[in-house]
DNA sequence: CCACCGCTAGGACGATTGACCTAGATTGTC
DNA sequence: GACAATCTAGGTCAATCGTCCTAGCGGTGG
């Protein structure tokens, strides 16, 4: 708390809005309103809308490392750190369920704005990926890891879109049962197998 | 072509534009001018903004409605029928990796929008997934029919969220084959496994 | 020939958008 | 305590948004 108290402050009510509504949908006066500044103020800190988004999707790549570094230290083997990554789905269903995943939706927003910004919110999917295929090779899976981290990613996407599309809890409760009964079958298998 | 021939291509132009650059972000000027009429003429065949996404939707429904009733004919076995939805993937790559999936990116933008309209565009998916267990339960399962279409379902989103995320059309060929090899798991097998 | 009606064009509306400016308040430094 | 830098508030800007109105066009029926 050295000197950015209100900018950090924007980022956040930015981060939440912009997943909540939209990027697009969500104005400077949306934004001001939620932090409680005015509309003038906002421009001290943020020349453009672009600037914001920017802040946001680094905030994003920060606080997302930070957590897989913490799922490293909660989850002592791969299995255990894997299971963390998928369990967002329940912790994080009720959110879910109304707004989709933050990074997918956003990276489905920008791609569509044909933003130039959508290949640095993408880089929030490698960092999951990196990190999964990390977790992967641990398990005995070498050449196939990566493949497996992607696999994974694509079906929590997936969860995640019809999770809000039908607003369905039970929905995401079953698919995430068959995602650990998937990931017990990957151990250590020779055969590639999904 | 009895009457609405310039209302017909103002759904038509319209679906377009919502799919490619978003419902919201698509303005009624975009509109007209794609289909060559002027704004005002708009008002004549569409009151609000709204009363052209239910025609879009409503359109998406009948169109799908037709597309697996073709579906149907072409593949004369259960198994040809859902490679058939499969291979939607395949097929429209270019577009999906641009801008995702048209169903997926909308039900996720309307959400988000807390859009009335939302529901309605769910049915998209239904439709696909009340077919997809017609021919699972031609497969030999009965009960498990329901799950497995919406298990094909999540899947496909998932993979058209990260194949426009990363724009990777391998990626896109490297999952529909992992689906393929999944459907010939599916057929007649008692112990559920995904 | 005229009255009518579906269709079109183009402008105008109030509101809101992102962007920007200026003046005052606050803070920190010497 | 004076000064400069930083922060804040509120207003203004042109552009664009969805919406709406009206005048004119063209064909059809009486």
């Amino acid at each position: 708390m050295t000197v950015p108290v209100t900018r950090d402050l924007i980022v956040e009510r930015a981060d939440d809005l912009f997943y909540e509504g939209g990027f697009e949908a969500t104005s400077f006066a949306d934004i001001a309103v939620a932090v409680g500044i005015s509309r003038g103020n906002f421009y001290h800190h943020f020349k453009t809308k672009d600037a914001i988004l920017d802040a946001v999707i680094s905030r994003r790549l920060r606080r997302t490392a930070e957590m897989l570094e913490a799922w490293k230290a909660e989850g002592s083997t791969p299995r255990e750190r894997i299971l963390s990554f998928i369990h967002i789905l329940v912790v994080n269903r009720t959110k879910i369920m109304a707004f989709g995943c933050p990074v997918g939706t956003l990276c489905s927003e920008l791609a569509k704005l044909d933003h130039g910004a959508q290949s640095r919110a993408a880089k929030i999917f490698s960092l999951f990926r990196d990190w999964l295929a990390v977790q992967f090779r641990a398990l005995g899976l070498e050449d196939e890891a990566e493949e497996r981290a992607m696999h994974l990613l694509t079906w929590s996407q997936g969860v995640a879109v019809m999770a809000s599309a039908y607003r369905d809890e039970a929905f995401i409760h079953r698919e995430v049962a068959g995602i650990e009964r998937w990931l017990d079958d990957q151990s250590g298998m020779s055969i590639p197998q999904n």
